[in-house]
DNA sequence: TAGATTGTTAATCGATTAACAATC
DNA sequence: TAGATTGTTAATCGATTAACAATC
C-alpha cells in the first residue's frame, strides 16, 4: 500500500478490526497446525466470508502477502499483532462472581491468549467466602481503588442488570479504558475514549430466534 | 406507514434487529417500572443510540406510535412481538457442559424470557456424573437423536474449538435451526435456513483492545 | 511460461443520519 | 394554540463486493 496521509489506523471499521482479530488468533492456531502459508481464499474460508473482504480488511495495514503466493502465516501474524498492538499482555478484572463470572474468571485460554485477570469482585460477602480461585477476589466497594492501583485496563462485567451501569461508573472511575458488558442491560460512557461493548446472551438468542421466522416460514402480514 | 408490496420483513436490516429485540426486552423493563409511555428519543438514550435510529427500526414494522405523543409500552411490545414472533416459547440445549455451558444451562433468565433449556450434553461421561442440575443431561452421542425427538429449534454451543464444526453439524442433524456458538472458533453452515452466531470471548476482547489503542494513543506509523 | 494470488481502485449495496410534514 | 414527537423520504456515510493490473 502506498502510505496516504489522510489515511490512518482509526478509519478500520469495526467489522474490518473484528476479523482482523480473528485472522490473529487464526494464525496461530495455523501455526499450532504446522501450516506456514494461507492463501486470503483459506483465511476466507475458515472465517466464512469472502476472500476479497480478507485482501480489504489486511490492505488497511499495509502489504504483507506475496503477490502469487500468499501470505506467511507467521509474517501475517506479527503484522497484525505490531499494527493494532495486540501483542501485549493487557490487564483484565471480572466484576460479578455469579456463575458467568467465576466461568470467565479462571477460563484458562484468558491467559493464554494475553488477557491477564488480576482481580475478581463481588458485592456479597456471602458470596465471596464460597470461592476459591487462585485468583485474588475482593468485595466489591474496594473495586475503584484496586483498579487503579493495580493498573487495570479493561473491566469484564457479569453483575446483575440494576447494578451494571454503577459498576460500570466505579470501574471508570478506577480508570480502565474499556468494558466488556455480560450483563443483561445496555451501559454506557459519556467520557472521551472509554469502550464499551454489550453482550447480551438473551438478545443473542433473540436475534437467532427472528433470523430462523425470517429466512424461515413466509413473514406476517404487517 | 403505508404498505409497499416489496417491502416485507426481510429487508429489516440485522442491526436494526438487533434494536428491536432490545427495545422489546427493553418494554417488560419499563412495565415493570410502571413507565406506561415512552418516547423516541427516551428509547435511543436508554439503548445508548439517536432517536431518529429507533424511530426508524421501529418504522420497518409499521406504525405504533402516536404522533406528539411517543409510544403506549405496552402496544410497542405487542408490536414487535407479534412481527418478530417473539412472543412464543423456543425449545433450546446447551451442548458442552465445561464452566461456560453449565453456567448457561442454569441461567434463570432465560426462562422467563421465554426460553425453555430442554437439555445439557456432554462429551466425557466422567464430567456428566459431576453435574446436578434440575436440567436433563445426556452424553453428546444421544444429541442427534434427542434434538429430534424433542423438537429442539436451537443449539448453544460451548464446546472447546476442535469440537465446535462436528458438535454443530450433529446439531444441525438433529434439526435444529439456528445455533448460538460461544466456542472460540467460527463456524459454519452451507445447509439453507441455519442461523448461526458466533460469539468468541477472547475476540472480543481483541476487539476493546484494539479499539482502546486506536482511539487513545496515536497509532503507530504503517 | 502459465497459473495463482495479492493489493487496490471503482462500483454497488447497506445503514445511519438529517430533515420536516403531519398531527396529537 | 403551542410544544412535542412520530413516520418517512432524501441525503450521507460506511462496508462489502467486483474487477483487474501487477507479479510471484
Amino acid at each position: 500500500m502506498v502510505a496516504t496521509p489522510e489515511m490512518t489506523l482509526k478509519n478500520i471499521p469495526t467489522p474490518s478490526l473484528s476479523r482482523l482479530c480473528l485472522i490473529y488468533d487464526l494464525c496461530e492456531d495455523l501455526t499450532l497446525e504446522g501450516i506456514e502459508a494461507v492463501s486470503s481464499s483459506d483465511l476466507a474460508k475458515r472465517l466464512g466470508v469472502a476472500a476479497h473482504n480478507i485482501r480489504k480488511d489486511i490492505c488497511y495495514l499495509g502489504e504483507v502477502g506475496t503477490t502469487g503466493a500468499g501470505y506467511n502465516v507467521t509474517a501475517l501474524r506479527n503484522h497484525i499483532g505490531t499494527h493494532l498492538m495486540l501483542g501485549q499482555e493487557r490487564r483484565a478484572c471480572v466484576v460479578g462472581l455469579g456463575r458467568l463470572g467465576t466461568a470467565i474468571l479462571e477460563y484458562p485460554r484468558l491467559f493464554t491468549r494475553g488477557y491477564k485477570i488480576i482481580a475478581g469482585f463481588e458485592s456479597s460477602t456471602n458470596r465471596l467466602e464460597t470461592i476459591h480461585t487462585s485468583i485474588k477476589v475482593y468485595p466489591s466497594y474496594e473495586m475503584t481503588d484496586i483498579v487503579r492501583r493495580e493498573g487495570i485496563e479493561i473491566g469484564i462485567l457479569a453483575v446483575p442488570a440494576t447494578a451494571a451501569q454503577s459498576t460500570a461508573d466505579d470501574l471508570i472511575a478506577g480508570g480502565v479504558k474499556g468494558i466488556l458488558n455480560f450483563s443483561p442491560t445496555v451501559i454506557s460512557s459519556d467520557k472521551y475514549g472509554i469502550i464499551i461493548r454489550n453482550i447480551d446472551l438473551i438478545n443473542e438468542l433473540r436475534i437467532v430466534s427472528t433470523q430462523i421466522q425470517l429466512t424461515g416460514a413466509q413473514p406476517v402480514q404487517g
